[in-house]
DNA sequence: CGTGTTGTTCAGTT
DNA sequence: TAACTGAACAACAC
């Protein structure tokens, strides 16, 4: 998501908006596309925001909202030329145009006036799991009791990771994704804090989640994943409803 | 044709 | 209440 926002931010923040097509008006979920247009055309993109896995842009007196789902993302088009493939919403702009695009269509698009709240799009979302210290994110985990996989991807809790992002700090922290979070000591706690931090710094960095070397999230998808840690066999088992990768012998 | 998938939500259950 | 499970959404790839 961050790579998202700053991709937004370089290509079609400040630019205006000269129209709105509505390709799929499944996606734009909270207003028509005629009221969509009506609210964003002649206005300026602002400086997009990010929550967790949600994207803000600010426009005139409201916002627009944009969340991708599992498959969703955004592409800038410079000259009038082919759109990707499950483009679903183009927001044409003064020197190029901005597609949002979605094989599946399990994100969408929000219009956003200035009186309505986040929330409303949202949901509850905890405090943004890249903006939190150390004392905060420990502290999100103190009453839970389920699987520490689970408390990770909880959105209300912290936002911001997903299953991958879960995996890889799970793998990182040397924690297996089944483990009750009542279980885990001061000392595991503070692993995982340490583990959230640099796998979050990382990726965003680059803009994405590192498949290479010395990341767990390379060996997904993989015919039989190893461990880059200690070459043992990654077992991908379901926990909390998800396909979880883990190293049995590094995750404890 | 069946299975699995980077996310979220909801109904039903433990 | 907390938290879990499964289904649904949708559109593929394999």
């Amino acid at each position: 998501m961050e790579g998202f926002k700053r991709y937004l931010a370089r290509y079609a923040a400040g630019r205006r908006v000269r129209g709105v097509r509505v390709l799929d008006a499944q996606v734009v979920r909270n207003v028509s596309g005629a009221r969509l247009a009506e609210a964003v055309v002649g206005c300026r993109m602002g400086r997009p925001s990010r929550h967790g896995k949600w994207l803000i842009v600010p426009l005139c007196e409201g916002r627009l909202v944009f969340h991708f789902g599992m498959t969703g993302g955004l592409a800038w088009t410079g000259r009038p030329d082919g759109e990707p493939r499950w483009t679903r919403v183009v927001f044409e702009l003064v020197g190029g145009r901005l597609s949002y695009h979605a094989m599946r269509k399990l994100g969408g698009v929000w219009w956003l006036a200035a009186d309505r709240a986040l929330e409303e799009v949202t949901g509850t979302l905890g405090p943004d799991a890249a903006a939190i210290d150390g004392e905060c994110f420990v502290a999100a985990f103190a009453e839970r009791r389920g699987r520490v996989k689970a408390a990770l991807m909880d959105q209300r809790l912290i936002a911001g990771i997903g299953n991958e992002l879960s995996d890889e700090i799970l793998w990182r922290a040397r924690i297996r994704p089944d483990k009750p979070v009542p279980q885990l000591s001061r000392q595991k706690l503070e692993a995982l804090d340490a583990a959230r931090k640099e796998v979050l710094r990382a990726s965003m960095k680059r803009g994405r989640i590192p498949h290479e070397r010395g990341w767990l999230q390379g060996q997904r998808g993989a015919r039989s994943p190893r461990c880059p840690r200690c070459r043992g066999a990654v077992r991908k088992d379901r926990v909390a409803g998800r396909t979880a990768y883990w190293c049995p012998r590094c995750q404890r």
